[in-house]
DNA sequence: GCTGTTATTGAAAACGATTACATCGGGTCG
DNA sequence: CGACCCGATGTAATCGTTTTCAATAACAGC
């Protein structure tokens, strides 16, 4: 608690030593160095309690050694993950990651792009918003950005993502199987993921010679629960309940399943339920919720790899990764009758 | 896309609006600058699309405007809601926050804290292990450290943190209301929340005139899962079978659910069941999961206060901030019979 | 008209590291 | 033995800002 003392630099420790700060420096990053002295030198960095100072390192040696990871949503365990992934293949690479939550509002995403270039990131992982996506191609980085979860419709960018349209396409042929021929869908309106699934969905609905019907709402479990709500009412009404519904995120599902709570129904006996995203509680609800099951530590493995291969070759064409999820049926879509 | 070029600096700026390096860094900073120049460089600034460079400034200015948080799980929705406490109250004040997640492990604990020194962070926000802890006191830090969750037992550092025994007993006395006798206990193994939660625990069982049953396990779903399952056969087995159990953090609420179902339990017919953290799923598992409900936002804007005020005065007095939780009653403590 | 004061502005030092370049010894080879 | 080279080390330039300090201009007071 002494403040009086100034924070030691290198040239506190090359004193101590006897050495030039270079020599220090070069200790410091395995330069070449007579055993003698970077023994003394390393004495001198545990004497003195001696810490680098990373803002100047990077200053002076032009190198950030960080990479940006932007997210929509950290609490979403899809993220979550992902970041651990990122943060683990960076770590190995000697680099640190700056991880940002955009909550999908456009304005922070713009706020943090921002901040990226001031801080002079290697790279950058992003999650953008479609609102952001659109403009994106307009923006100028002076860093390599590699799309995750939602994917580019031109091409200036590497990405990877699930592959949506087949995961829905997964969804629909598994309720289908199980005897489901209403099935109703809901899905986010901010994120193109939630586009391609909706895609996928009716792609597969009209294979199966059945009727989509779809709807959009904000990703938040409050916007899914009253949509669902009022949904189903209207459906009652005019006698053309849906025997199952399927839903485009984790958020959604746990609307709907509060929904089926509030109104008294049960799974899946009056509505079969399925979702995305195989989060630990989702087999601890009801019967168990069916799910589609993300390769999430994968997906942040190739971000980082795509990520340094375009570091490696700034030229080269730019690629798309497509995974593909799995189904994860349980009890909430267990069959009619 | 263009590589050749070298990025823009002030020095471009400053060319492009006929000024001075220093009148540039003035109007960027809000210094005084006549509004005939003040305007010319706004003009460039937009004209070159400078951005400052952060370690530059940084290394000059001596200012990171930066403040860690370290926290042990960023799953764990706790933490995932402090953290953004934490993130709106640094924005608010012009500061970033570099988010760390240790997983628990007294490695990337020191780790971590390097890092801190390294980035030369302003102050720190930590919820730190038991080990660290222990010697967090010997380390030293030159920067203000606020603990959070966690507890110091000295008082070198101040600290917001849930008045835990309080919380435990409100759930030992809720249980109690409703006619549990038998009420076996399940804590994580390392953190001091666990143990001032065990504390609490066993005194409100004590003051009920009941027998503690406790027990102690890695903080993991899978490790709880197997513990109340050994634990439950062997009761069953001596005729000793707990009507309730409660359990110190969510991640162990899992398992215990987890558990009972393969076990094939009813909750709370078999068994009642209670725990910490109100998550949005507790609400959706069973009956509905009763929790203690922590104030996440206040902890997370407490800790930044009081790391303002710390910084502001770094001779006072320190100080714990203890907040109280409250008991959030659901099916899964339904009551006996 | 001279001086003191204040508001703008620019030149140059400083922040704490890395690194280009020079220096120095000692070994190898013709 | 001299030329050459190579590895270890030190000196000083450098990264892109902020900030100190001096300079200038404008203006008020006497």
């Amino acid at each position: 608690m002494s403040d009086s003392v100034k924070a030691i630099g290198i040239k506190d420790v090359a004193r101590e030593a006897g050495v030039s700060v270079a020599t220090v420096s070069r200790v410091l990053s395995n330069g070449p160095v007579s055993d003698a002295l970077r023994a003394r030198v390393e004495d001198a960095v545990r004497a003195t309690g001696y810490r680098p100072n990373l803002s100047a390192r990077r200053l002076r040696s032009q190198h950030s050694q960080t990479i940006g990871l932007i997210v929509s949503d950290i609490r979403n365990p899809f993220f979550t993950a992902v970041s651990r992934a990122v943060e683990d293949a960076a770590f190995q690479a000697g680099m640190r990651v700056i991880l940002c939550n955009t909550d999908e509002n456009p304005e922070r995403e713009a706020m943090y792009l921002r901040l990226m270039q001031e801080e002079r990131v290697t790279g950058l992982i992003f999650a953008p918003t479609r609102a952001t996506l659109a403009r994106l191609d307009r923006t100028d980085l002076d860093f390599p950005v590699v799309l995750i979860d939602r994917s580019a419709p031109a091409g200036r960018f590497d990405s990877v993502v699930l592959d949506n349209p087949q995961a829905a396409a997964l969804l629909v042929d598994h309720l289908h199987g199980q005897g489901y021929r209403r099935i109703a869908g809901l899905f986010g309106n901010t994120s193109t993921t939630a586009v391609e699934r909706h895609a996928g969905y009716q792609a597969a609905l009209a294979a199966h010679g059945l009727h989509a019907e779809a709807r959009f709402v904000p990703p938040t479990a409050e916007a899914a629960e009253a949509e669902i709500a009022r949904w189903l009412a209207e459906a009652r009404r005019s006698g053309a309940m849906p025997d199952a519904v399927m839903v485009s995120n984790s958020l959604l599902l746990m609307g709907v399943v509060k929904a089926t709570r509030t109104l008294g129904l049960t799974i899946p006996g009056d509505l079969a339920v399925a979702g995305f995203d195989n989060e630990p509680w989702t087999e601890l609800v009801g019967p168990g919720l069916t799910v589609i099951e993300q390769p999430v530590h994968e997906i942040g493995r190739a971000a980082m790899t795509l990520l340094f291969e375009r570091l490696d070759d700034p030229e080269r064409a730019t690629r798309k990764v497509v995974l593909s999820g799995t189904c994860v049926a349980r009890g909430s879509t267990g069959g009619v009758g």
